[in-house]
DNA sequence: TGAAATGTTGGGGCG
DNA sequence: ACGCCCCAACATTTC
């Protein structure tokens, strides 16, 4: 029994197929012990944790049908793997790379820890079609801006053979480690179960699902992506969101198989961007750490941002009296998403009709959202607020009525979080309170009682807007 | 991956 | 028949 043993420690890559630390280990050790280190200190929004939770059992079970287990731990993940580590018999240890300052440090400081211990260790890229270090341009210095980013990283893409792995049984470890946790012990700190069972009713979780959902996703809806993408009303977006961010498919996966696809090149193209603007926010993630907490234009730490609790949680709890926002708001905190669309409008709302941060946004939808992700989310928030790299110019202010009647023009999707708005007509569906008191009285409904008066009044607020992005112009 | 303000054009009503 | 005005409809500019 001088068997090999292997560690391969789960962090964003909660899946078995086209890993590539899981498939350099099996060609490097005789088993494969594998890991997961649930670590408090790291902040994770509820949403998330739920998740999270729920990956990690679909994983375990088909580890368990594998005839092993996930093995799980909590706290320190250096105490942890030292721990573990005292097993001799472990001679490699091998994860998936990230790309955030925090876990980039840590990693590293791990790394040297390992290897002074004579422990064979060595990270992959996982979770990215290119990591950061491997995209520039022609002088040599990280893409700011999406567009040419994106056609660089195509091209590259285009012309190299993605080596994704077959699905493969590796052989993984089954002895017992005394001091792991079962799942009941893990609890992960979740105090508002009911919020999140709600949420996990909307999803399934787990590998197999990400491959269910490309799959009909590629079958069903790609053909009519360009187009439908920024409908609402429509169910034409992949929402492989959740999954991809927490690794339970590969983006080199969903590459492949969409330019495999037998669909018309625009709607590939179209859906490709969008999995290349997650590989650009992380471009940017990595090369401005500080974007997490500071803008990456700098002329913005001084905009004059309000501070209003009320409007805020107004805003968070979708009690703005604006229908689109609202809906979305409502849809956020009800299935743990939001629309891509509805994300901007929204987001668009608090920032520059409300001059709230974009950092309370940030933080709420860091919260709620199942696809919760440092990269995305921030470079989202600073994109909408004018803050980022090659943000929406700071006079790009969504108008939320016309941006309803443009993508919710039957008014479908804001019923179905407002259902009071199903007795008015599509004309008013959008702006409710335009309704003269013949009108409420015709259909019903009346402003104030089945649904709010605006919080502000939006052509008022775009003018303040204008003037405050203004005072930071030089 | 905007919206509003302003400018231009052209058809139709009308004297 | 013609010029004038009005005002959609569309285009361009500005924020």
């Amino acid at each position: 029994m001088t068997d090999k043993i292997g560690i391969h420690w789960f962090r964003l890559d909660l899946r078995l197929n086209d890993n590539p630390a899981i498939e350099n280990l099996s060609k490097d050790v005789d088993s494969i012990l594998p890991i997961y280190i649930y670590d408090e200190s790291q902040f994770m929004g509820q949403a998330s944790k739920c998740w999270l939770e729920n990956s990690l059992q679909s994983l375990n079970t088909k580890l368990n049908n594998l005839n092993s287990q996930l093995y799980i731990f909590r706290g320190n993940p250096k105490k942890i793997i030292n721990k573990i580590i005292q097993n001799k018999k472990i001679t490699h240890f091998y994860w998936n790379r990230l790309y955030d300052k925090d876990s980039i440090n840590r990693d590293k400081d791990l790394k040297s820890f390992l290897l002074q211990n004579s422990i064979s260790c060595q990270s992959f890229n996982g979770y990215l079609l290119t990591e950061p270090w491997n995209i520039q341009n022609k002088s040599g210095n990280f893409f700011k801006v999406f567009t040419p980013f994106w056609k660089t990283n195509y091209e590259l893409l285009k012309n190299t053979k993605l080596d994704l792995s077959a699905n493969k049984k590796y052989n993984f470890y089954n002895q017992n480690i005394n001091f792991n946790l079962n799942f009941q012990e893990l609890n992960l700190n979740t105090p508002k179960k009911i919020w999140m069972k709600k949420i996990l009713s909307y999803w399934k979780v787990g590998e197999d699902e990400a491959k269910n959902k490309l799959k009909n996703f590629i079958k069903f809806k790609l053909k009519n992506y360009s187009s439908g993408r920024d409908r609402p009303d429509t169910e034409l977006t992949s929402r492989l969101s959740p999954h991809l961010h927490f690794g339970e498919i590969s983006p080199k996966r969903i590459f492949s198989e969409v330019i495999k696809s037998n669909i018309n090149e625009d709607n590939k193209r179209k859906y490709l961007s969008e999995i290349g603007w997650r590989d650009f926010s992380y471009n940017l993630l990595y090369n401005y750490p500080k974007m997490t907490k500071e803008p990456i234009q700098t002329k913005f730490n001084k905009f004059p941002w309000l501070r209003d609790n009320k409007s805020l949680k107004s805003w968070k709890l979708g009690k703005t009296g604006i229908p689109i926002i609202d809906a979305g708001m409502k849809e956020l905190y009800e299935t743990g998403w939001m629309h891509n669309r509805v994300r901007m409008i929204a987001g668009s709302f608090l920032t520059k009709n409300l001059l709230i941060h974009w950092k309370e946004g940030e933080k709420w939808f860091f919260d709620c959202l199942v696809d919760a992700d440092i990269g995305s989310n921030t470079a989202g928030w600073q994109w909408i607020a004018g803050s980022g790299a090659d943000a929406s110019p700071y006079f790009r202010i969504f108008n939320p009525i016309l941006q309803g009647k443009k993508f919710d023009p039957n008014g479908e999707y804001v019923r179905k979080f407002i259902p009071s708005l199903k007795k008015i007509p599509d004309k008013f569906v959008h702006s409710p309170w335009e309704m003269s008191s013949q009108e409420q009285e015709k259909y019903n409904f009346f402003i104030g009682k089945d649904y709010l008066l605006p919080i502000l009044d939006l052509s008022e607020t775009r003018k303040r807007a204008l003037a405050a992005f203004k005072s930071i112009s030089e």
